[in-house]
DNA sequence: AGCGTAACGGTTGAA
DNA sequence: ACTTCAACCGTTACG
């Protein structure tokens, strides 16, 4: 344990030592075994202080992590750097969408993106296109398509999925293509 | 003792 | 190529 503690994060010389003994980078993410642990324990029904000591992470982080995986789902950390444009995590925004859509099975594809800005999820500027959103939810297994009227796609449409290439949107498309 | 949150110092990546 | 800027990071400290 000891010697495996240190490894790189020696030899990098960036590695920290917090209160708890724990190395750490600062400005950094956990890595990401560390944060599947939390994650896994916390699932078992450990008690988050004990998460803490355990693993070496300030409590204040497990209680951030946590948090954010029972929200969103996610485990990953937030975008970093990056456009000041609203840039959230994809999966946090594609588990919205399955979660909205499976409680909500008639709502259409605007209105499933309609919630995610009154959730908070996602801004207006970020929120991904109504296309994307119904092949996400077309692929997980619900098949309705096909006939009925199809949507004109107007261009301002186009327009903004030029200024949101670089977003969620053109990842989404890729993520689940 | 345990947990939530603000403050602090730091890094990242696009503009 | 360099600087700016806004987002996030985890630790620390306080309540």
């Amino acid at each position: 344990m000891t010697t495996d503690s240190i490894t790189f994060n020696h030899i990098l010389g960036q590695g920290r030592v917090n209160q708890l003994g724990g190395v750490f980078i600062n400005g950094r993410p956990l890595p990401i075994h560390v944060r599947h642990a939390i994650i896994a324990m916390a699932k078992k029904g450990v008690k988050p202080c004990h998460i803490s000591r355990q693993l070496k992470v300030s409590h204040g982080a497990v209680s951030k992590i946590l948090n954010r995986y029972a929200e969103t789902g996610s485990i990953s950390p937030g975008q970093i750097g990056g456009s000041p444009r609203a840039r959230l995590t994809v999966q946090a925004v594609e588990k919205e969408i399955i979660i909205a859509h499976e409680e909500n099975p008639h709502l259409s594809a605007a209105e499933l993106r309609d919630v995610l800005v009154q959730k908070d999820v996602c801004t207006k500027g970020n929120a991904p296109t109504v296309p994307a959103i119904k092949r996400l939810i077309g692929a997980r297994g619900s098949p309705p398509s096909s006939n009925s009227s199809h949507h004109p796609t107007p261009q301002i449409k186009k327009m903004e999925r030029k200024r949101l290439s670089y977003s969620i949107d053109s990842i989404l498309g890729i993520s689940i293509g």
